[in-house]
DNA sequence: TGTACATCAGTGAACGCGCGTTCACTGATGTAC
DNA sequence: TGTACATCAGTGAACGCGCGTTCACTGATGTAC
């Protein structure tokens, strides 16, 4: 096959990222082997090395990459918005606390996904770093979409408090599925952040 | 050393069994080596299959122990309640939503500690099984604490929601933890849980 | 109560597998002239 | 514009390590008589 074209490098490279971003939030990280990593973006298993440092360097950007898409769309929307954030807000959360979020891990919140990897990342820290801006740049836009009728102070911790209720409902219906636990916990966290008796 | 004694043995096994509860909310089912878990109780490596049949096994054992422990706890706490609910709930959410808490999983919620490896539980479905009987407890433990003023419905939708919020906020502060993101989590999900006279 | 034997908890070493990482090699790409 | 050579993205195989599981063995425990 011989050397590829710079550009042609770079797209791979991309691809690899775009491919981890994926099997990385399915299975987490150490789950996700490289090799199977490479199959998705049809290249060889050693091939990596010409591209990444390490297996650590991967999983930081491609959590960067997951982060970035998702607060990136979720920004366009309050930016388009016509009649205000209400609506916005409201569709952002039922998808999120949608049974198809919960059993889609690949597409769905990298915060949900790669946090039990942030949290064990103890010697090298980039997947952590990387985690964390992701996690505030969401908090912000969800922030964002907070009525523009509160304060400040107040639309930012109403923002923390949805994020916390989003993603542990989440979390909980993904660890509990196929019980009816799963079902209600998204239930209850529907109501909680956009129910009738808010 | 020879063989042990009948009630030595049962010791043994409590042991290793709680051990495990310890090591694995640390470092997660996978990350938790049996050797390590072994050396934990004093045992040898090689001493494991004689207890248990898989390392499964022990994973789904050790999480009903922790959430067995955790929710005994929050039942004692609620039948010795003098003045009503309100003080139990909130020194429960204190204590849930602290530094002390998000620094030590080893003694803390299994419920936020194991949530990743029950997502992950496809094949052998005996952790997801006692995941689900765990936090199912635990959530019939907190609806206890709810107001007696609300009607049995509203207890259990904010029995839910309250840990939805918990585990999320925990979750979040962990995989962001050294960041001041961290802080702001648990201090947002304390004035949401615990009101802003708090 | 004592004796002989079977049981089996625990030991320590070895096996096997998955997977991250390394490496020698290929041959098209990019560059110097 | 063409030619010669250096570069390096990608290949496929191998290496090494961690760790779950297995196994032959030990010797105190439990039991049958």
């Amino acid at each position: 096959m011989g050397r590829a074209s710079r550009h042609q490098a770079d797209l791979n490279r991309e691809s690899v990222v775009a491919g981890a971003s994926r099997v990385m939030r399915e299975h987490g990280v150490d789950k996700s082997a490289i090799a199977e990593i490479m199959l998705e973006a049809g290249l060889s298993h050693g091939a990596f090395y010409s591209q990444f440092e390490s297996k650590e360097e991967l999983a930081a950007e491609a959590c960067a990459y997951a982060f970035d898409v998702a607060t990136k769309h979720w920004n366009a929307l309050v930016d388009n918005a016509a009649h205000g954030t209400g609506e916005v807000r409201a569709a952002v959360l039922e998808r999120y606390l949608s049974a198809a979020h919960r059993d889609d891990p690949r597409t769905g919140c990298p915060g949900a996904a790669l946090a039990p990897d942030a949290t064990r990342d103890n010697e090298a820290l980039r997947l952590r770093g990387a985690y964390v801006a992701g996690i505030a740049g969401m908090a912000d836009a969800v922030e964002r979409m907070m009525p523009a009728s509160l304060s400040k102070k107040r639309r930012r911790q109403r923002a923390l408090q949805t994020v916390a209720t989003m993603l542990g409902a989440v979390t909980i219906a993904r660890a509990t599925q196929g019980s009816a636990f799963s079902d209600d916990i998204l239930q209850a966290a529907r109501e909680a952040l956009l129910g009738d008796a808010r």
